[in-house]
DNA sequence: GATGAATGAGGATTCATTCAT
DNA sequence: GATGAATGAATCCTCATTCAT
């Protein structure tokens, strides 16, 4: 249907698609930095030097841009799962493990706790995405250690992630909080309680 | 609707502000249970029947209005400190029920475990509020429990607190998410562990 | 409930704000004339002199400021309709002379009766306003017409009306078209043919 | 328009720009039907699979594309006005069906007699278009029914045109209008009155 | 010639806050 | 003291049109 020379055109146009969305994703990401990621689309396009415009083409709605400035983390996250499982001394400690990565991502991402929990609708795609990336390799951690009989096993792996999101919340602008240091609570809380 | 003991000017025009204030918190609070406590000062107003302009000069910023609606609620929350570390088996124990009146408080307040972790300037009132009520209270269960052996030492109330108010968030609007489990699980990750 | 002192207070403020009303209306009926009744809602309120949040206070959505605009003269055209049915030599002069009228209103209202036509959700109180109005009286005098024997008697009063407003859409934009002798064409064309 | 000495790759060429050309038409015409006749052109041009520059470069308005979809159906109509002429019973009944047809090809399209009467600079092409084509045809069966003192014959085409192409605004969305039965109206009222 | 990414004006709407009455 | 009308900044989103590849 297309000719050679077509698909030569065609293609030094993705190129250049894809390096503008590249800038795109950029400035998001550092505008998300500085004011979260509810800034004003009017922003990130002035940062990446386009118009808002070129914002909407690529990412519809704003869940849609969060999702791809963050996929690439949330999917190294993920996989990390199964390998923190192979090489770790007890499937618990993978989990805490796994759980730190997360942690680590969300801490260093102002604002992105908090539009996870938002009920508002149009965030959709967002809780999708994190959730269907990274709830199945959560329960696989949580099934394991549980299995070892390392855990409590009647925690289901969705609230699991919630707490942890919540526990991130604002993480970043309050020295006297440590969400590190309290999920690690949590998480220690897991275990089997001795009475 | 004038008191029997209508005695000078003064007098009666106080009790006619209170009597104002009253209705003006009932109504805060009522429109914050449908609304969340983010809800249009008009709509609080107009719940109130009265001017916004009224609102405003009872109080200035939307926390001195929260603070005002839930007060009665803090305070009785930091009463029953003391109260339950009396009363309870242990110190642990005391710290458990404690924590759980907190939670029941919380959970029953939409959007409040929200704004209270809110980094927006303007809440300034609340935090303070809340922190300088509560945080006395939980400081002394944690050293009692910490004293008894029973749970760890390393951990200030400041980010007890606020990691339950995190846990808190959301709480209502998601049937999958159960925030009283999950803090349970936090405060049993405060005992010492055994592995 | 409210003390004369009050009502005073009370009664100065209605009348201001009457009074802006009447500022608004007017100044939505110039630039209505200028710009039709689509103009943006800034133009309008730029030129009342007032902030664009004052337009919605007053009139939530467009057809609502519409309708205030022309309510009076919507109004004053279904009074007529009784007093030319009394006055008229025959149902169908009064009929004839009633819709003049209509047409009269309509193609100095730049815009209106493309509006009025419009599918366009948002303008069903127009839409309704002026049905609800208009429709009865101008059956009325259909009927004392078609009672008459002077014409058809299978015309619904809100085809009609329908089909005048249609033949006034860009009347005042195109020297060449004159909506009063088209419509008169149509009036005429009610009359039974002897053909 | 085309010189027949045109041979060779120039040709071809012109082969597959008409091809071209009829493809963006097909296409247009469909979006017209579902979309209406104001259909955004990215539309247009995911339909014809084409660029939108295609469509610009094509049709530098929309006004030429609409033109260039209906011209055959126009162009078709104001052939139908000489043959009626010839083979009806009367030059009021040619004229009577030959607005049929007009009708017929108004109400079908969505939207189009609504562009056809916006006063909107940019849809002169069409204005053009419509009216250089049919006024002619229009007059001719209006002298011919004057002519034979079958209607009155101070009404010139363009008016009577209009007037037709205004009573099928909004023919297609609401269902207790029904333009073809105002038009028989309007056409009955062109006749002399008895009276 | 064709493509479709980019632009950015344009218009709507909300709501915290002020201030004349 | 109370009122609530007025303000207007802030933000969202759409789509016609241009132009580099």
């Amino acid at each position: 249907m297309v000719s050679n020379a077509d698909e030569g055109a065609t293609r030094s146009k993705r190129a250049d698609a894809r390096r503008n969305e590249k800038t795109l994703l950029d400035a998001a990401a550092a505008v998300f930095v500085t004011s979260g990621v509810e800034a004003p689309v009017r922003d990130i396009a002035a940062k990446a030097g386009v118009g808002m415009g070129t914002i909407y083409r690529h990412f519809p709605t704003r869940a849609d841009l969060i999702v791809a400035v963050y996929r690439h983390q949330v999917d190294a996250c993920a996989e990390a799962g199964p390998e923190l499982l192979a090489s770790s001394d007890s499937p618990y400690e993978a989990l805490r493990r796994w759980i730190d990565l997360f942690v680590d991502f969300l801490v260093t991402k102002h604002g992105l706790a908090a539009v996870l929990q938002s009920d508002n609708a149009g965030f959709e795609t967002l809780h999708t995405y994190f959730l269907d990336t990274l709830v199945p390799v959560c329960a696989r951690l949580l099934d394991a250690a549980a299995g070892a009989d390392e855990i409590r096993s009647d925690l289901r792996a969705i609230e699991v992630l919630r707490a942890v999101g919540n526990l991130c919340i604002g993480a970043d602008s309050d020295p006297r909080y440590d969400a590190r240091r309290m999920v690690g609570v949590l998480i220690a809380g897991l275990r089997h309680q001795d009475g």
